[in-house]
DNA sequence: CACCTTATGACAACGCCATTGACGTGTGAA
DNA sequence: TTCACACGTCAATGGCGTTGTCATAAGGTG
C-alpha cells in the first residue's frame, strides 16, 4: 500500500470535500480539539471528527498515519499554547515556577485532552522547545548536568503528572465528580477518633487542603528541594 | 431487558461451561488479571477472557454489568495485594517512600485500572486506612498538622499523578509506546548545538533518564524538601 | 489553452470491539 | 419427580480504526 500521507512541505493541492470544506492538518487538530472541548475525549472519533469537518473521516488519514498522529499533533498544539507569552525572567525558581504553572494550566483549559495527551512523548516542535528553554533554565541556575536532567526530568513529568490527573477528576460526570469532592467532609471528617485519630484531628484542615489541585503544593516542595541541592551540591554519586 | 447480573448473595446455581469451567467473579477477576500480567493491557478484552476462561465471552455479563463493573473488581483486587505485608518501620521518610512505590508499582502492574481508579476518591476502607497511615506517618514524624495534611496532599497526589501517567505510556500500544520511547535518542539526540545549545549538550544524560519514570527522582525531591521544612518549621504563614 | 499526471476526497469493506436479545438446558428447590 | 429459571451459548447489533480502490479536480508543463 502506497504512502498516504503526503509531509507537509510537498503538499501542493487543495480539493474541497463535497460539503465545500478545504482539509488541513491545522484545520483537523481546531476541530478536534472543539469536539473534545465539547463532548468529551471519548468522542474523538474519525467518523465524528469527519462529519465536524464536513468530510469523509477517511480523508484523515491523507494528513494523519493513524489516529495516534492525529493525538500527537493536538498534544503539540496544547503544548504551544502553554508556552505563549512567557519570557524568562532569569530568576530560575520563579521560571519554573510559571512554566510549571501554565502547563498545568493549559490542560485545565482542555481537561479531555489532557486525559489523551499528557503522557506522550512527541518529538515535536513545540515540545523540543519546552526541553530547550527549561533546560536552559536550569543550567543558568547553576545546575550541573547530571543534576538539570534529573530535575527538569521530575520536574516536566510532576506537572504534566498532576494536569492530567487534575483534568481526569474534572473532567467526571458532575454527579460523579460532586460524590468525589463530598467524600472528604460527608465520610472522613466524620470518623471517630478512636478507630481513625489521625483524620479525625486533621480533619478541618483536610476538608480544606483537598478541596484544591495539590500541584502548587508539590511544586513548591521540588523548588525547595531544588534549591537546597543547589546550596549543598551532592557530588557525582546522585 | 431483565438484570443479567444476579447479586452475588442470591447466587444459587453453578453451571460448567462447555469446556467445563465453572465460572465465578473471583475466578473471572484472577484470570484477567493474569491474562493482563502474561499480555499486556491490551489483552484484556472479553474475548480473550472468555477464550482463557473457556466460556463464551458473553457470560462474562453474568457477573459483571461491564467492562468498567470488572475493571473497578480488577482495581478492588490490586488495591488489597497492594497493602498486604506494609509495616511502619518508625522512619517517615523509609516509609513514605515504601508507600509511595508501592502505590506507583501496584498501579503498573495494571495499567488500564491505574487510568481509571487513579484520579478517583472513593472513601473506601482501603482508601481511608491508607489516609490514616500516611498522615500517622506524618504527625509521629514531628510534621504540626497543618504542614502534614498539605505534605499528606502534596505526596499521595503525586504517587497517584505519577502512577497514572506511567500507566497511561505503558498501556499505549506497542508500537506508539515505542515510537514514544524512541524519541529521545532518534530526534532529540540528534538537535544541533547551534538551536538547542541545552539539549546537545546533556543529550546522553536525556536519553538515560527519560528511559525510566520520573516518579523516584520527583519523590526523593519531595522528601528532601519535607525534612528540610521539619528542620526549618516555617511557621503559621505557610 | 490543452493535455496529462496524480493527489485528494469518497465509498465500501475488513477485522476487531463491547454488548444484547433470545434460545436451550442443567441446576437446585420444592 | 417436577418445575422454574439461572446460566451459558449463539448470533446479531452498532460502533471502532483503517485500507483498497475509484473518480476526478488541482496544478504543472508545454
Amino acid at each position: 500500500m502506497g504512502e498516504r500521507v503526503v509531509p507537509e512541505p510537498d503538499r501542493r493541492r487543495r480539493r474541497p470535500t463535497k460539503q465545500g470544506t478545504v482539509l488541513s492538518a491545522e484545520a483537523i487538530v481546531a476541530t478536534a480539539l472543539r469536539l473534545i472541548g465539547q463532548h468529551g475525549s471519548e468522542a474523538l472519533t474519525v467518523r465524528r471528527l469527519g462529519a465536524a469537518l464536513g468530510s469523509d473521516p477517511s480523508s484523515i488519514y491523507r494528513y494523519f498515519r493513524n489516529t495516534d498522529d492525529l493525538l500527537l499533533a493536538i498534544a503539540d498544539e496544547l503544548i504551544s499554547r502553554a508556552q505563549q507569552g512567557w519570557r524568562a525572567t532569569g530568576d530560575w525558581q520563579a521560571d519554573l515556577r510559571e512554566i510549571g504553572r501554565r502547563i498545568h494550566h493549559a490542560y485545565q483549559r482542555h481537561p479531555r485532552t489532557a486525559i489523551l495527551a499528557a503522557y506522550r512523548t512527541t518529538g515535536r516542535a513545540h515540545e523540543i522547545r519546552a526541553v530547550e528553554v527549561i533546560l536552559g533554565v536550569l543550567r543558568r541556575g547553576g545546575f550541573p548536568d547530571a543534576e538539570a536532567v534529573r530535575i527538569y526530568h521530575a520536574f516536566v513529568d510532576q506537572a504534566l503528572a498532576f494536569a492530567a490527573l487534575d483534568a481526569a477528576a474534572s473532567a467526571l460526570p458532575s454527579a460523579a465528580r460532586q460524590a468525589d469532592e463530598d467524600v472528604w467532609h460527608r465520610t472522613y471528617a466524620r470518623l471517630p477518633a478512636e478507630s481513625h485519630p489521625h483524620i479525625a484531628a486533621t480533619a478541618p484542615l483536610l476538608v480544606a487542603e483537598m478541596r484544591v489541585s495539590g500541584y502548587p503544593a508539590a511544586l513548591e516542595l521540588l523548588l525547595e528541594a531544588a534549591a537546597a541541592r543547589l546550596e549543598r551540591p551532592r557530588g557525582t554519586a546522585g
